[in-house]
Parts: C-alpha cells; sequence; structure tokens
DNA sequence: GTGCTTGCAAAGCTTTTGCAGACCA
DNA sequence: TGGTCTGCAAAAGCTTTGCAAGCAC
C-alpha cells in the first residue's frame, strides 16, 4: 500500500536510509535515531519513525514486528527468516532454499490471500552459548 | 523456563483459562478481559495480564507476539503458523506437513541453538475478500 | 507560493510494577 | 498463619499525532 502523497526528498529521508544500511543488522528505530544524530543532531525521534513507516510502506525497507518488544528494519527486503537472541537481542539472518519456499509459502490458503510473512526463530546465538558455557550454566 | 514460586489456585486464574479456550481465536490479553468479566465482573485486568504471562511460561498457552500490536494468545501449543487478515485483525492457524516441519526447523542454525519459532502471514482473510470486492475496490 | 516535511511536545496504547489487603493451602 | 494472588493506580516503553514553522519543488 503506497502513500498517495506527493514525496519530496530531505536531508533526513536520505540519512536516515543511510543509517539503516550501514548499521546493517535489523536495527530499531530508536539505534536509526542514534546513528542518524551522528550525522544530523538535531534530526527528531517521530521524524525517524515517520520516515520508516514510509519506507516500510513502499517496500524500500521490511519491517519486522515479532521479534522484540521493539519494531525492527531491514534493508533486506528479498524473503528471508530471521534468528532472534534471547540472551543478548541480537537478530541473524535465516536463508532458506528457494524449493522450501515455494513449498510453504502459498499465495493462497483456505481463502486467504497471503500478501507477506515473517518467520522468526528465537534461541541462543553462538557468542551466548559460549559465555553461557563459560559460566558453568 | 517455569517460575519456582510455588502456584495456587484462584476463581480468576480458572475463569482465565477457561475465557482463553472459550474465545478460541487467539483472543488478545484485552479480549481475555472482557470475556472474564461476564464471569466475574470484578477480576483487574492487570490480574489478566499477570495469569497469562504465568500460563505461558509454563506452556499452558502460547503467546504470540507482535502479530499485532497486542499479544494474541493461544490454547493450541502445537507448532502451528499463524495467519493475520492486515484488513479485520482475525487471526487463523495454518497446517503445515510434519516433514516440511522437520526439513524447516533444525535444532541448530550456524551456531545458533534454536528454542523456539514464530511464522506468521500477513494479507487478506475470505470475509474480507468478499467485503472489499462488493465494494469495488 | 503551495503544501509536504520537520521538530517539539503531548498523548496513545499495550503492558508492567508497587503496594496493601484478600485469600488459598 | 505464611506466603501467594488480587485490585487499584501509577508508571513504563514504544510509537503516533497535532501543530506551527521550515523547506523542497
Amino acid at each position: 500500500m503506497n502513500r498517495t502523497v506527493i514525496r519530496r526528498n530531505s536531508k533526513q529521508k536520505s540519512i536516515i536510509i543511510a543509517s539503516v544500511k550501514k548499521l546493517g543488522n535489523h536495527p530499531t528505530a530508536d539505534e536509526v535515531f542514534t546513528e542518524a544524530r551522528k550525522l544530523l543532531p538535531g534530526i527528531s525521534l517521530s521524524t525517524v519513525y515517520r520516515n520508516l513507516a514510509i519506507l516500510s510502506e513502499n517496500d524500500e525497507l521490511l519491517s519486522i514486528t515479532n521479534l522484540s518488544p521493539e519494531t525492527h528494519y531491514d534493508h533486506n527486503t528479498h524473503r528471508h527468516f530471521h534468528m532472534y537472541c534471547t540472551e543478548c537481542g541480537k537478530v541473524g539472518d535465516i536463508d532458506v532454499s528457494e524449493k522450501n519456499m515455494e513449498a510453504l509459502f502459498p499465495d493462497k490458503y483456505n481463502g486467504f490471500q497471503i500478501n507477506g510473512f515473517s518467520v522468526t526463530f528465537s534461541g541462543i546465538c553462538k557468542n551466548c552459548s559460549i559465555l553461557k558455557d563459560s559460566k558453568g550454566e
């Protein structure tokens, strides 16, 4: 669903896009805000939220809303899965073969017209496993 | 992760469980609250939240977070997918063959130890499609 | 100049928490 | 009776919104 309003460019918008790309690993709105402020100290959090929402609507970003309490944003808009570490909150990508994708993700299911999907695994990442082991937990 | 505290029964707790089962279709905390109040008008929303959290921790309920802005609760704790209608907010179940499950859901992935997963499709349900068609959208 | 976009502040929404009293075992 | 559970109210956390000023085109 694209906005029907005329879009304009602004310094803020391009800085927000650049920040998401630079951060790379599924930043939250607040992380984008922190990064964007390095380049434009006066930028406001609501501007970040507004632009992330618009970019998601226009499929220029993927918004991931079932990871943690916060919404994460991903500049990789291709179909892929996510892995969420319940220890450190880090988000990783999971690649799935195109064959499995097709088998799993039909366009329709019992009358539902499927437009998008979100797959998230939760668990413990390599780093946190090592940390836990070294603490003898 | 179970609580280590001793659990007691209460009228509120059993009414909350009964309400989730009666509502059936992935109710939110507020919907459970509304249902529970029919049976016990004095019950408080925080009691509902507290009990839903405990039941989820004990795997007596599945909590589905950020399907929508609210957390949904499911008395079906078996592995299955969800379908979220972006028009009416209704949540449906999607069954996937056990074979596909096994292929897709390994216990480990690149060092990640996978403990749980969440799969959500979003789109438009049958009812809403019909409504949209009849409006000529 | 028009009207989209921003920053600020305030509000909105769901969920959590502190505390005193109630109640289960 | 001891300690868990409840209800109330307030707060927390993330996100959205109203509005006047600023800026792109």
